[in-house]
DNA sequence: TTGAAAGCGCTAACAG
DNA sequence: CTGTTAGCGCTTTCAA
């Protein structure tokens, strides 16, 4: 293996070069007051010692480092992916660089301590600003930007993206109710999580609108995943009065509606219409409604905020409207809340 | 917003405490030796100030960081994001933690030269080792272990975690000769890449053993995405002779085939039959086949990997069979490489 | 235009 | 059990 010893330093380079180690830094950093020739001999001997500076060091001294953090508690989970691609996009079409901090798990450990220590390892000293994305955490200790992109708990005190729940799913069911369903199934989602709870909420007032009464039996349980969208669907759809629609709280559950669906050789949307909140890839393949690009959105959004606030720059935009380009019938605003 | 003027440093902690920092340092790296109303009065004045220890301090001093780097360079790409799948499978089920960098986009700038840095930076002072994914660079400087998922240029010198593209390219063609297929249509990959050519020569090989000639009109190029999928599968289609089967180099260009396909209004499988290599989620509502699990398994392997030699442990695994749920009758094998 | 020297915040001997 | 001290590799005054 092609392994040195010691990693070459700005030391080596130095000696090598026959000049101080400051000059060697003048260089790397670019500055103008370095003599032509002293520069040329330098950066000769950079690349034959294959020097590349180390990242902690460096970003012990200097303030701006060039690169955001980005704290997801699991990036194997659709739900993060689908953020990732927006923040990936808007990554690429910036001078900054992406440092993704993730324990691979939720549940490896106590998951709000964790995220606060993550945040400020990496705000704290490698990053000029952190993305921190479906927190549990509400506080965080930093001296440098932090931006929450769909945060558990919201916090005024720190500015977050965040979507229009409560009116995308009041949508959501002017659709559903507009094609003639009268009883509609709903799956929560996580209780503790306050966009969960804001889809409820216009479900039931969407109901109430309508003048329909609300009928406890259709709204069950669930938990995001799709074994409890499973699960639940199967609870709805043996009722003595099954549903004729389903909206589930994300699109996770939505697959195991569909899934269930399949399984009682019920075809969608002929015998049963599905909803689903949030957005997968695999949703149009398999017929669902779903909200297109909603989290990508949010990701991009919330990098360009924190990027904005990395250089000073005021945050001017307040509200986006988010492309729907799936769904016609369906919307959803993300709704960029600022301070 | 909560923005502390200064960082709260361990001198701070120290001070508060009324200790010297090196005790402050123990209490924090859970050495015994310190006193127990010591370790609780330190521990109650790190929780009262917020205190955070500075990444980039402590790798600069710190040997082990249990902390892994994985070099991308776009991780909203499917073929990134299921590699990363797997090497977040491995990491749930580590002690360690997985720091990403991304540069957002391939060609954001000379692809090489940036893989090669990134990997310095992140070796030579933050992590025990990285996983570096389909990279383009064939040399690497850094004095921490490296392991390659599926680079592009196979360099002996290090360990890397490839597919058995050759075998399993010949298994497809087996799959598809046993179907009674006689005209296969194969869409290549990048040429520069070692992969596509072992898929394109198993493709070969294979219909060499069924003692079929080879029809240069069969083989249209492609370069791994959807879009080049879907116009050389235009362009089998519209040939005098158009295939009964297509063999597409990857998922990407699979999905490309598919979308053509229901342009022409040909059915899958009925009318055409699609093999793509590599595996995507949507493949399995679409219809296609292509092999389960593949890529992320190279991801969940080349992290047990990486993390046996940050602990000096010997390779002893070669070969591993990689599951295949999916697909029963197109197998493929992730070959390990180790030296 | 360059070098010497002072730290950044932390860990790790080495003494007490 | 605890404090003192010496750096890790780098940037940045301050002089020369």
């Amino acid at each position: 293996m092609p392994t040195k010893k010691r990693t070459v330093t700005i030391q080596d380079v130095a000696k090598k070069a026959g000049v101080s180690v400051s000059t060697v830094s003048r260089v790397l950093n670019g500055k103008a007051d370095v003599a032509g020739d002293t520069q040329e001999k330098i950066l000769g001997v950079i690349s034959k010692l294959g020097y590349t500076s180390n990242l902690a060091a460096r970003s012990m001294r200097s303030r701006r480092k060039d690169l955001l953090g980005l704290v997801v508690p699991d990036i194997g989970f659709p739900y993060s992916i689908e953020v990732m691609k927006g923040i990936n996009r808007a990554i690429a079409e910036s001078t900054f660089d992406l440092l993704v901090y993730t324990m691979g798990d939720v549940h490896k450990s106590g998951a709000v301590l964790h995220e606060q220590h993550y945040v400020s390892l990496l705000n704290n000293s490698l990053t000029d600003g952190v993305i921190i994305v479906a927190s549990a955490a509400a506080e965080f200790i930093t001296d440098a930007p932090i931006i929450a992109v769909d945060p558990h708990i919201v916090n005024p005190r720190y500015p977050s993206v965040q979507g229009t729940n409560y009116q995308g799913a009041v949508e959501v069911m002017q659709y559903l109710l507009k094609l003639g369903h009268e009883r509609i199934g709903f799956i929560c989602g996580r209780p503790e999580i306050a966009s969960a709870e804001r889809r409820l909420k216009g479900y039931k007032d969407a109901l109430k609108e309508a003048g329909i009464a609300i009928d406890k039996d259709l709204i069950v349980p669930g938990d995001f995943t799709t074994k409890s969208g499973y699960a639940s669907a199967l609870q709805l759809l043996n009722l003595k009065h099954p549903p004729t629609a389903i909206f589930a709280a994300n699109d996770q559950s939505a697959l195991g509606v569909f899934q269930a669906a399949q399984e009682m050789e019920l075809r969608i949307p002929e015998d049963l219409s599905v909803v689903g909140f949030d957005n997968i890839a695999e949703a149009k393949y398999v017929g669902l409604t779903t909200v297109d690009q909603f989290l990508s959105e949010m990701g991009y959004i919330a990098t360009q905020m924190l990027i904005k606030m990395v250089n000073h720059q005021p945050l001017d935009v307040q509200v986006h409207k988010m492309p729907t380009r799936l769904v016609e019938r369906t919307s959803c605003r993300a709704l960029v809340q600022v301070n």
